[in-house]
DNA sequence: ACGGTGTGTTCGATTATAGAACACGCGGAG
DNA sequence: CTCCGCGTGTTCTATAATCGAACACACCGT
């Protein structure tokens, strides 16, 4: 396999711009008219028309009463197949780990720059918990799950495989300890600890929990989180 | 708005084809080749090929180590804004439901001849919890939450909206009770009550719990059930 | 060594697509 | 009441993107 290194530019002019539409929605706060869409796509409004019905043919994106669109329940049935195996794994593990230690917890795999969050769990008392929204990216670069996610790859494999985006030093620290901390990164005021996690066939990963102020041992939350990645690696190996 | 009634054949056969190989991966268990999804897809090897490649640039798939495609972050991240006030209004409300109730307790919206799960939770006791994934599909026909949706219509409604789909006598009930039951109609042994949620911009709604066996008398059950819906559509009236 | 399978690239004929132009409905301003 | 702006939905033709065959290369088991 990978008999040929070579690249060439990305065609498919149609369904690129279908995605961009769907990438402007996922995006925008309130449902957009098509002649929002199309301005921010920069196309013809009929060429954003059309495309439109077609993604409302797959249930892609909904029709507002007043005509407006809006992301379509199709896009969760796409997505439930996303990294299924290390959803199916670690979800148990998350409410274990939220519920135990009065934290949110929460998966997040590797894509390209960034990391997104895929499966979050709240601790069981309401009250005001950190949310991290299943979807949402960060930089890899912030964050312990990007120190995590780092961490899994020797300095000069990373900067192989994605040059332009610096090793934090961090992650060399953090792959001698087994995991990575960081505090007011993302958001002020909110500090995480991040395991990295491995699953055979797919993308790096990082399990991670996020708290305001440590009820806990930070040491105690760490190992804890290092016992559940390994559990969850068993249980993909 | 609506001037036109007409409607003509959807085109973008591109665009189509995109999502039809992203569904197919969707509902894969495994990853697959980009020659199983050509033939799968009914398309020639370059076709698929290059429209692989657009979906892999935006991270809608990833490739396996052996080059076999799988579904990517991507998608988590467009499926992030899917009827995104219903699911940051009812989360809360899901978790109240599922620790108070000890049942897994979830949200679905209607699509066409189907409701898609969205928002799941499940009670903190880990154990044999009742499953019910994000993104999955069940027939409107078949379930609590479909005959919930059902009688958020008239019957007249209905067949004028869905035709095709009988309106079933249990939606009539439900209707006059203001909850929705069913037991052993997805899954054996399984029950599960749910009761509609309008929210103004989007489609109907509902939110359920499911159960094996109740250890809380049902119509406590509803009651908590019909409360909760009331808080989430007066949040987002 | 040899076929079988799979990936990645190139290229000309064909076809889907782009984008302008138009019809229609609505609502506010003069 | 009429005009005008805004928005949706449809039709049409030149054009450009796409299709699909053919090829090169890599790997694996026999």
């Amino acid at each position: 396999m990978t008999p040929n290194t070579g690249t060439q530019a990305s065609p498919s002019q149609t369904l690129s711009r279908g995605i961009r539409a769907l990438e402007i929605l996922a995006d925008a706060a309130e449902p957009l008219t098509i002649a929002e869409l199309a301005d921010a796509m920069g196309v013809h409004r009929s060429v954003a028309y059309r495309i439109l019905r077609t993604l409302e043919d797959h249930s892609l994106l909904v029709r507002d009463d007043g005509g407006r669109v809006q992301p379509g329940p199709g896009l969760a049935v796409l997505a439930r197949g996303v990294a299924r195996n290390l959803q199916t794994a670690a979800l148990p593990e998350l409410t274990q780990l939220a519920n135990t230690l009065a934290m949110s917890a929460f998966i997040a795999v590797w894509d390209r720059e960034d990391c997104v969050t895929l499966v979050t769990v709240d601790p069981r008392h309401t009250g005001p918990a950190v949310v991290q929204h299943p979807g949402s990216r960060h930089p890899v670069s912030a964050g312990a799950p990007g120190i995590a996610i780092q961490s899994a790859h020797s300095e000069q494999d990373w900067h192989r495989l994605v040059p332009g985006i610096p090793y934090r030093p961090e992650a060399a620290e953090a792959r001698r300890l087994g995991f990575a901390a960081s505090h007011d990164e993302v958001i002020p005021g909110v500090s995480s600890l991040a395991v990295p996690v491995r699953v055979p066939g797919g993308r790096p990963a990082a399990l991670a929990v996020v708290y305001i102020r440590a009820a806990q041992d930070p040491d105690e939350v760490a190992a804890a989180l290092v016992a559940a990645g390994k559990r969850i690696e068993a249980q993909l190996g």
